[in-house]
RNA sequence: GGGCGCGUAGCUCAGUGGGAGAGCGCUCGCCUCACACGCGAGAGGUCGCUGGUUCGAACCCAGCCGCGCCCACCA
């Protein structure tokens, strides 16, 4: 190695994350490792389909760990030698997507239906095309080793006609279909959303009731509703058929109030009898329930409240035109001046919400597509029931079975013009409706001109296909061959039915097989204060500025610390954690590098320290790739830092300095050895620092994001070097706590005796105990080591210090005593336990002995 | 209404049947020739509450209290 980096070295004596990172990934892109060969088998071959973010989307927490996570593996196996793709791209996200452009059109104070869908579409693309590779670049910022060379968008070309593949088989086989049904229509978006989109928020209302007068009686049905507006639209009042106030009724008409609307009382056992009055106004056009209700007696459905969310002509001169709003008020108004209004009170339930524009729900019957789930979703169910899907954390796997059990048909349909344009055409004149791949010239029936349907598909319909459409499917490519199925999905549990049960259902249906065979359910990070991260509430923390701050090695170590299979909260404290260890990493690269002599190849080394720390390290490799394995991400690097930190650096390194400043051989082979299985074993979680630090490595051929992973070596274990020295350091620690606590200056050097076999070299070293074979007096004992009389110490601290051992072996002593006197204990507890108790008694009672002395 | 999960040191979290752990914070001592983003030594916890099972419970069971999330058509 050049001197000139040698000495760059020396001088650095802080990582900065900040001047390195761009320059390493830059170095890994040149080298094209993350674009692999399409070749090979799946079975061979690693690979990973990000989940694809919104183009709209900058990179949040929940990216950031997913991306820690997704990355960490990634590189192992790509270290591992397996030819490894991990496929990026974005999502066009209908909704979100135009939003932003439509926000943009007004602030020019236009509007699009001005430009017209065509113009629109093209200003949408125009703005993709500006701004949609921003939160591509931001995985870059994380070190995602992504290949960014086969990126892919749900709207390109090879990826529209996998989408209409689908829909035309889907199609072809009867699970698509049109229908008037009752839709969640969001006001907001002004578009159907599926069920799935939608999220119940609890809402203050009022609930007002109504007296609906009997025809032809006196008698009245009292009916409570917190939407008095939509009694416009009732076209029945049912009541429980067992419920005998009100059997003579059944059969028998209401007058509705304002309308005049003879309302047909049925019987429903849906109608409970002990709410309200036991009678429930039925308005089949703006209610999910009644709509079923309706279609079973097969009631009148009526709309009043239109698309654009005011009363429409169904409501009638008086209200027509009014927002539901003011109809509300209106219609109260009216039946109060009618004596029809019964009672009004306060009322809190939960009410459905559009979980994109954040609006309330309007339910209301329109023609939309649907997609009929439930034979798409029987193999989807047996695949995980026979775990060749393996969904973890386990609750999680009943979570989905059980959603999947009760699938309903999927709404489909959007009313917008940003997305896949459904490929169906209708002709008006013969009422031809053609379902096609490529667009037709002509009706085929009679020859006249066609009109294509309006409405886009869900953009989850596009994401569904995600794992093999990226991958060139309908064509049978090279990369379906080589990378599908994939190795394995980590997501959260919020799409777990949104996207992650429909990939599962398409991929058995058009790809042939599972798109994965693990699906990993990550924890989600909340904000600090334990509330939910979130941009409208202001709680969000921007992975981004954390990079800033601390380099992203910092911010993917801190994230996979935290993470857990339980919610969590962002920890500062982590990320500083991870901070702190990247400096670390390249402070001890720094004495080892700089200090080490020619190394011999093969490290077999006889002294006990050295054949320890080789059997730690092999030890902590074998733990952490079993950890990582496993998903189980916090303690995996829980374990790497522990072995680096403790065992590494405050032993080895300690210990092995003296050797180390003598360029000694031995030490220096094991300590490049040592770094290199570190830096190797890290790298899949901190890529960029272990890079770096790899860069001045005397052993280092090329990257090390190729270099091989390291395989735990059990002939390195050495259980004996591993006793032997913890009872080295243990002496060490005890000799540095007395020396504490009868305040010996730090500098001052003790001298001791030690009884029987001599501890290891580094014990006094480190405690600043000098041994002597004679000397004067022993004042203390600590272990099997005598501190002998000085000046220095103070002979009062001594004795207060043995006093308060022998306290402490007393009560251990007792505690043990106690415990093997109970002859239940003795008689069923396993016979190690008794065993051991009764060594550590006998320990505890000799210590106690010596000290009386 | 159903389901899942959580309550452990000041804070954030591990630990899931045999003597309470980590990181941060706090106290004391150290600029010891890799690192003060550091080193050494400490203090700090009736493991939400009440019962039960067990020789033995933070850990298993039951009930209660508090908190969170998911699903669900009680107007």
């Amino acid at each position: 190695m050049a001197d000139e980096r040698l000495g760059e070295l020396k001088e650095k004596t802080r990582y900065e994350a900040a001047e390195v990172e761009a320059r390493v990934f830059a170095g890994w892109m040149e080298e094209g490792y993350f674009h692999p060969a399409a070749e090979g088998t799946a079975g061979e071959n690693f690979s990973v389909a990000i989940p694809p973010p919104n183009v709209t989307g900058a990179l949040h927490m929940g990216h950031a760990l997913n991306g820690s996570m997704q990355d960490a593996l990634v590189r192992m196996n790509r270290m591992r030698g397996r030819n490894t793709l991990w496929t990026l791209g974005t999502d066009h996200a209908g909704i979100a997507t135009q939003a932003v452009v439509e926000k943009e059109l007004r602030a020019e104070g236009k509007s699009r239906h001005e430009l017209g869908r065509e113009a629109f579409v093209e200003r949408v693309w125009a703005w993709k095309e500006e701004y949609g590779s921003r939160i591509v670049e931001q995985y870059k910022r994380l070190g995602a080793s992504c290949d960014y060379k086969r990126e892919r968008f749900t709207l390109d070309e090879g990826y529209v006609r996998a989408v209409y593949r689908v829909f035309k088989r889907l199609y072809d086989k009867g699970y698509i279909y049109r229908d008037n049904y009752m839709v969640n229509w969001d006001p907001g978006s002004h578009s159907a959303i599926s069920d799935l989109e939608v999220e119940n928020r609890e809402v203050k209302d009022t609930l007002y009731s109504i007296d609906y007068p009997v025809e032809g009686s006196e008698r009245v049905l009292t009916v409570a509703t917190v939407r008095p507006e939509t009694m416009l639209a009732d076209t029945a009042v049912a009541v429980n058929p067992d419920d005998e106030r009100y059997a003579d009724l059944v059969g028998q008409h209401c007058v509705l109030p304002l309308v005049g609307r003879r309302l047909p009382i049925v019987a429903d056992e849906h109608v409970d009898p002990e709410f309200g009055t036991g009678a429930l106004k039925i308005t089949p056009g703006h209610d999910p329930t009644d709509f079923e209700i309706g279609r079973k007696h097969g009631l009148e459905e009526i709309g009043v409240i239109g698309p654009d969310g005011r009363m429409a002509e169904g409501a009638g001169e008086r209200f027509a035109g009014m927002t539901a709003a003011e109809a509300q008020e209106a219609v109260v108004a009216a039946l109060r001046a009618e004596g029809r209004l019964r009672a009004e009170e306060p009322y809190v339930h939960s009410v459905p919400f559009s979980h994109r524009s954040g609006e309330r729900i309007e339910p209301l019957i329109s023609l939309q597509w649907f997609c009929r789930m439930d034979e798409l979703a029987r193999p989807a169910i047996e695949v995980v029931e026979r775990d060749e899907v393996r969904i973890a954390p386990p609750q999680w796997k009943r979570v989905y079975l059980e959603w999947m059990r009760e699938i309903r048909p999927w709404c489909i349909s959007r009313q917008l013009w940003w997305g896949h344009r459904i490929p169906v055409w209708y002709c008006d004149p013969c009422e031809e409706t053609i379902v096609a791949e490529q667009p037709p010239e002509r009706c085929g029936a009679c020859g006249g001109e066609l009109r294509q349907e309006e409405d886009v598909l869900d953009t989850w319909f596009s994401s569904a296909i995600w794992p093999f459409a990226t991958l060139g499917w309908p064509d049978e490519t090279p990369e379906l061959r080589a990378f599908y199925p994939t190795s394995f999905l980590t997501t959260a549990r919020e799409i777990l039915f949104l996207w992650v049960a429909r990939m599962i259902m398409t991929g058995i249906e058009f790809a042939g097989d599972v798109p994965f065979r693990d699906v990993y359910v990550h924890s989600v990070i909340q904000a600090r204060d334990g509330r939910r991260m979130s941009k409208s509430l202001g709680t969000g923390i921007d992975p981004l500025e954390e990079i800033d701050r601390h380099g992203a090695d910092a911010l993917r170590f801190g994230l996979l610390a935290m993470s857990s299979t339980q919610d969590v909260r962002f920890s500062d404290a982590k990320v500083q954690q991870g901070a702190d260890l990247a400096n670390k990493l390249w402070n001890a690269s720094r004495l080892i590098l700089l200090n080490v002599g020619d190394a011999p190849e093969e490290v077999r080394p006889e002294r006990v320290e050295d054949r320890w720390i080789l059997s730690r390290l092999e030890a902590t490799i074998a733990s952490v790739t079993a950890n990582l394995e496993q998903y189980d991400f916090a303690h995996a690097v829980g374990e790497a830092y522990a072995f680096f930190w403790s065992e590494l650096c405050d032993w080895y390194l300690e210990i092995a300095k003296p050797r180390l400043y003598e360029r000694e051989d031995e030490v220096s082979a094991v300590l490049l050895r040592v770094l290199e299985r570190v830096l190797a074993l890290l790298h899949p979680v901190m890529p960029f620092v272990t890079e770096e630090i790899w860069s001045y490595h005397p052993a280092r051929q090329g990257h090390l994001a190729v270099h091989p992973f390291p395989q735990a070596d059990e002939s390195l274990r050495d259980l004996e070097a591993e006793a032997q020295m913890q009872a080295g350091i243990e002496l060490t620690r005890r000799l540095r706590a007395w020396r504490d606590l009868v305040e010996a200056p730090a500098a001052m050097v003790l001298a001791a005796r030690a009884e029987g076999t001599a501890p290891q070299e580094f014990v006094g070293r480190l405690a600043r105990v000098e041994f002597a074979e004679d000397g004067g007096d022993p004042v203390a004992a600590v272990g099997p080591v005598k501190i002998l009389a000085s000046d220095e110490i103070d002979a009062g601290a001594v004795s207060a210090r043995l006093a308060a051992r022998r306290e402490e072996l007393r009560a251990e002593v007792a505690r043990a005593e106690g415990k093997l006197a109970n002859e239940k204990f003795v008689a069923r507890a396993p016979a190690e336990v008794v065993s051991e108790e009764r060594e550590k008694l006998e320990c505890y009672r000799a210590e106690l002995e010596e000290l009386s002395e």
